[in-house]
DNA sequence: ACCCGAAAAAGTGTATGCAATCTCAATGCC
DNA sequence: GGCATTGAGATTGCATACACTTTTTCGGGT
């Protein structure tokens, strides 16, 4: 039920900003309000849902100055899982990573945003593994979570798909090479980028 | 409520893999228990304990390899607000992050553990805010109170003061000179150093 | 003496009910 | 006409109750 609703949320079902009435949710779900509230708690702990008191639970709106954080604070540490990446991954993983990013260029072409999508987030994830650091993969990978909502259109921007295979590639070629620093500053750079072109959608559609 | 289990469990008046029963923390808080269960779902989620489906929870206790990956992570991300801190900090700042510093020897000579032991709590807080990049600062904060339980007795070692004071020294050179790279080294450094020290310690004391 | 199994006890997960608080709108006052 | 106020409706927060799972204990058998 936290993974439905957190799913809803970071694929934009749910909009920053929504009001979620316990009521409603437990009718949805067929069960009491309950476990409605103690899901809520979980997404608010982790920072999706904003919970005022006595005042219901939204999905969290994030201030543009923390979104900004929150993207500059996710560079830094993909940098981080890249550069380690570099050092750490074996041969197997290093081969995994390059064979399926060669195989994203044919999705690029076709430009099947969607399953770009896809690919990207499984790319992304396998640079934190690649980190041999299971806490850190798992921040990372919750923040990228978290940042979900407000960077999920970027691909529909023009161009956007064939400029993201290139950093990648630049990722990907330094982590092969071996080299961390390289590799770490590939990733930063692509995030920052990312974070740029996701700043168009940054502005919430409902503030009531 | 949260804050008062949570403090708990970071000063250590409660261990890793101590049973939290629902009833006696409902009796103890005179509440119910919904709002105990609550807030054993937002600590879950923050990962200070550890929900077991039916069979209650417990502070969370972490194995070792995971512990381990926790120290990288944080020397990862106090690195990187050093780093930061070096370029991004105020005069006013650094002026105060120095002064703190300096008054702190006077703890270390007289050997007040625990006196030291909050300063340091501060020390490392200036340093996160220092990045001005509040949710990087959250995230490096969550992480220290985490790995909190397993620091603990550090300070007691003998000569673990002063040597712990010297390495602030480094930390606290390097921003004021400006020089990021070389402070976000040390702050490395430096948690790989309390990593080492605080490994006596990871045992957990009950595991039935 | 040890092990296995069943029943009781303890404890968690969910549902429901009630009190407190907030929202919103209509009304009265300036 | 605009603004504060008050009441009704709606919604959250907490307490209690019950069903179900796990654990423990006690008895019997090997």
């Amino acid at each position: 039920m936290v993974r439905t609703l957190s799913d809803r949320i970071v694929t934009g079902a749910l909009l920053p900003g929504e009001r979620l009435d316990e009521q409603s949710l437990a009718a949805g779900f067929l069960v009491s309000r309950t476990p409605v509230r103690e899901a809520l708690g979980q997404l608010a702990a982790i920072g999706l849902v904003e919970r005022r008191p006595n005042r219901g639970a939204i999905v969290a709106v994030i201030a543009p100055d923390r979104l900004a954080a929150m993207f500059d604070a996710m560079a830094e540490m993909e940098g981080v899982c890249a550069r380690l990446s570099a050092s750490r991954m074996t041969a197997a993983e290093r081969e995994e990573l390059a064979a399926e990013h060669r195989a994203s260029k044919e999705l690029v072409r076709a430009g099947r945003e969607d399953d770009y999508d896809r690919h990207n987030a499984v790319f992304h994830s396998r640079l934190y593994r690649g980190s041999h650091n299971d806490f850190l993969a798992d921040l990372a990978s919750q923040t990228r979570v978290r940042l979900a909502p407000f960077r999920r259109a970027q691909f529909r921007l023009d161009g956007r798909l064939r400029k993201s295979w290139h950093e990648h590639e630049r990722i990907v070629e330094a982590i092969l090479a071996g080299e961390g620093e390289r590799a770490g500053a590939a990733a930063k750079a692509h995030v920052a980028e990312v974070s740029q072109v996701s700043a168009v959608f940054a502005t919430p559609k409902l503030t009531p």
